[in-house]
DNA sequence: ATGTCGATTTGCT
DNA sequence: GCAAATCGACATA
């Protein structure tokens, strides 16, 4: 059962049908005794310095986002707009810039630590919509910058969750309207939930 | 050294 | 529907 997804996953050079894959997987954490966890449901993919919505396009390298660079597998957190966290799995291989964005989760582990977390009062949306939404919920901070995603405090499995291709939607990526052309690449993956 | 803007969410008018 | 919140990266002086 619950499987981490090998190193082997991460190192491949395609992120975008990398981040297709991604649909699906389940994303946990274990973060001060709490553990949670969800489907990921919606990604978003960015191709490192020749991709004009990357952090790291042209080649552009700064401490923020340096962790990039690095072999895949690994978490890079970094704070959007002064207030949102936003989660990135990193991929491909040292010196390639690949990250997919993780936008949206369907909880699964730890329901009343997440409504905790959101401030729900009752009842906790059946999934959860944003990426500064999925990392306030899952507990995921700056502290994460950069953590081995096979660790013990966030990693992700694959729990054989089938995912139908007709179920896919695929569309231009949010929120990059700075990015030109490459604002309007089809590298956003959303997983339609009909329950 | 100072100013603008962003891979956004939330709450109020 | 719109504006505030708020910090780091990058451009300008």
């Amino acid at each position: 059962m619950n499987q981490k997804l090998p190193k082997k996953f991460y190192l491949q050079n395609d992120v975008v049908s990398l981040a297709q894959k991604l649909l699906g997987k389940v994303l946990c954490t274990h973060i001060l005794g709490n553990f949670t966890s969800g489907i990921i449901t919606e990604t978003e993919a960015y191709a490192g310095m020749g991709d004009r919505a990357c952090h790291a396009y042209g080649g552009k390298k700064t401490n923020r986002n340096q962790i990039m660079y690095e072999n895949g597998g690994l978490a890079y957190v970094y704070l959007c707009y002064g207030l949102h966290h936003l989660f990135n799995v990193v991929t491909n291989q040292k010196g390639q810039a690949d990250a997919i964005l993780i936008r949206a989760i369907i909880p699964l582990d730890g329901i009343d630590v997440i409504k905790q977390r959101r401030k729900v009062k009752t009842k906790l949306p059946p999934y959860l919509s944003g990426p500064g939404v999925v990392t306030s919920a899952l507990g995921i901070n700056l502290g994460h910058y950069g953590k081995n995603l096979r660790g013990n405090e966030i990693w992700i499995e694959d729990r054989k969750i089938e995912i139908a291709q007709e179920n896919i939607k695929i569309g231009p990526r949010i929120g990059i309207d700075y990015a030109g052309a490459d604002a309007k690449l089809p590298w956003r993956f959303v997983y339609n939930l009909k329950f």
